[in-house]
DNA sequence: TGCAACATACCAACCGGTCGGTACGCGTCA
DNA sequence: TGACGCGTACCGACCGGTTGGTATGTTGCA
């Protein structure tokens, strides 16, 4: 019992509370829901007292705020670094992303789910920050495709009028209603499902076909 | 001061408590979500105490199972009832349910969005019965397209080999993820534009074109 | 008379949030 | 060099209210 505290290893080392609270938000909330999640359970998670808690957010909502701004900041360089963005062709590039969504959705629904989509059904009504805050990263991720949309209605005229921002806000419809249903159904077939019927879609209206190996969850389970 | 309390006004008649548990379930757990949907919350807006809900419903998690299938017996019948049914060819009676599913999509976010959809987000990891319910619920709702979608590939064959329960299926995940994106951002015109990029890809899928009437969430908001 | 449909009172655990205090790194100045 | 002041990070007890759930009545209709 004398030996010293070895507060390096038992305990997150001074000053990463925060980031370890808003890391332990996503994993929680993704799991449980947004309600469910207590600040008390956030914090014997990460192994802090809930004055660390409320030295760094004002308030539940707050951490909120933080965690769908932290949600961003953690999955843009998760796409920004995939490899889909070498293919020369936008088109390709969109379907690489589809591809990559769907390759990614493997394991437990709570680890490639979305956070900011759960939380939002449960805060739109009562939390006008929250909503705000996860509308902002949504319309932010979806923007990113934006360029790769337009570029591709410039090289194939598509066959009804579409714009860029449409088609990229469609696309993650599709991904969240995927979300939606996998969860319903409690597995990720209507997940790649639904990507599957997307890329279809896709290449009908820019009438460029698909190669045959993109064809998520057809035959696979 | 001196009237006597009007039981039958003030109060839902004897015998009604179960059924209008399970309404008022589905109208706060649509606004709130469902953990942050208390009993007490429940019992005081229907004016019962808790020995009520509890007389009814043997724990909170049974209210939930019981108001999935409620929310199925509950919206069933609206889309039984819609005209669109009465068009000859199925494919008009799929752009029908979309352009129905279109109409009734005004008012608060809170009175068109999904009581399934919104609770199955909270607790697919930690109630399987209640996911199970949800899960059964989407499913039965999906399966009433499939005959139509059944006669739409028979009379005008694909371009790609889909199933009915795989389109129909698809459907409810674009529907679903509508209801998240105008959650997220405040505005029913996510879903009212995926509805219409759902429709064109039933076009190009079935080589059957779009009325110009058709076209939600294309210039009107 | 019996039983379904409630009401009432109560419980331990937990909720978000407050508050006084403490440990510690860092710049500053004698 | 060191000690002083100060700001940041964090602790942990505590608050009033709420949570899901229970045990025990009371009411009213068949």
């Amino acid at each position: 019992m004398a030996a010293r505290p070895q507060s390096s290893t038992v305990r997150p080392v001074r000053g990463d509370a925060r980031v370890a609270l808003l890391e332990a938000a996503l994993a929680l909330v993704r799991k449980q829901g947004w309600a469910a999640t207590s600040i008390d359970q956030l914090c014997r998670t990460v192994g802090v007292t809930k004055g660390a808690f409320f030295h760094h957010f004002a308030s539940k909502e707050a951490l909120g705020v933080a965690a769908a701004h932290y949600w961003d900041t953690f999955t843009a360089p998760l796409f920004a670094s995939a490899k889909y963005h070498q293919h020369a062709d936008p088109l390709d590039r969109i379907y690489g992303y589809l591809d990559f969504r769907g390759s990614i959705a493997g394991g437990p629904l709570e680890d490639f789910t979305c956070f900011v989509g759960t939380t939002v059904q449960e805060t739109f009504a009562t939390s006008d920050a929250i909503r705000a805050a996860c509308g902002e990263t949504i319309r932010a991720h979806a923007e990113r495709l934006e360029g790769d949309f337009r570029a591709a209605i410039a090289l194939y005229p598509p066959r009804t009028r579409v714009t860029a921002a449409n088609l990229a806000r469609y696309t993650q419809t599709v991904i969240q209603g995927g979300f939606v249903l996998s969860k319903a159904q409690g597995t990720n077939a209507p997940l790649l499902e639904a990507l599957a019927h997307l890329k279809q879609y896709l290449s009908f209206l820019f009438e460029k076909p698909l190669k045959k190996e993109t064809s998520h969850g057809k035959r696979r389970r």
